[in-house]
DNA sequence: CTATTAGTTAACGTATACGTAAAGTAAGCG
DNA sequence: CGCTTACTTTACGTATACGTTAACTAATAG
């Protein structure tokens, strides 16, 4: 069962540094296991990467990612607790949906552009 | 006729400060004419300070704004710019993409959280 | 005339997200 | 045993995107 990666198995797979990689563990973002001072890393670890590499791109900051990822791990036993994720889940939805009319209005712009030079050819 | 604009104006309109105008103008992104000393924008260079804020919404370095902003600006008389403006348009595009993919899957993913919390609730 | 307000340049400071040596360890090969 | 390969920690360096004084100027209000 291939489940196991190294750091520089995810570094390649994902395009990355390794030392990216150690950096978000350094930010609490990641956290493998250990064999003797070696990280290891399991399929749910390089899931949490992709994660985080889908956060960067869409332009969120490594603290914003840690929040984020929080909505993964919290185990919502509290009702409280509850309240407070689901405010951030609206949060984040309210941030994306910005992003998504920012890349409509974007791309109508493109459209235009891109007519416009295609005219003159 | 309102348009003219002192960067304070703007500053107050995008709510962002007067600093980062100025920051904008330093690495080529505006440029307001001057009064004196005094930066006077016109509402040209305010659509253009928009663009760039939409641009950093989406996660954009101002450098790659700055790229953006070209394919605005450039007159394609040369046949050799147009293409060359054609291939950004379509590297923008093709990021711009990617990113509503990731919007979605994340958009989905905020789903699932949310319902899960709201069962246990 | 003086004080306040609004703007200016210049320069140093800061947070984020890594890159880049430097120096060490640990396993495996011949 | 010595070498290579893979990985480690520590620490300083760097680009980006501003924030923050500081010191100055120019216009306007009282």
């Amino acid at each position: 069962m291939d489940d196991l990666f190294s750091i520089n198995e995810l570094a390649d797979t994902f395009e990355i540094s390794a030392r990216a990689i150690r950096f978000y563990e350094d930010k609490g973002l990641l956290a493998p296991t250990r064999v003797g001072s070696r990280r290891v890393y399991t399929r749910r670890d390089r899931a949490r990467l992709q994660l985080i590499l889908r956060g960067k791109r869409l332009g969120f900051s490594l603290g914003e990612i840690a929040e984020y990822l929080d909505l993964y791990d919290q185990d919502p036993t509290q009702v409280a607790q509850s309240k407070l994720l689901l405010e951030k889940v609206a949060q984040r939805r309210s941030a994306l949906e910005q992003q998504l009319v920012d890349i409509r209005d974007t791309l109508a712009d493109l459209d235009d552009i891109q007519r416009q030079i295609q005219d003159r050819l």
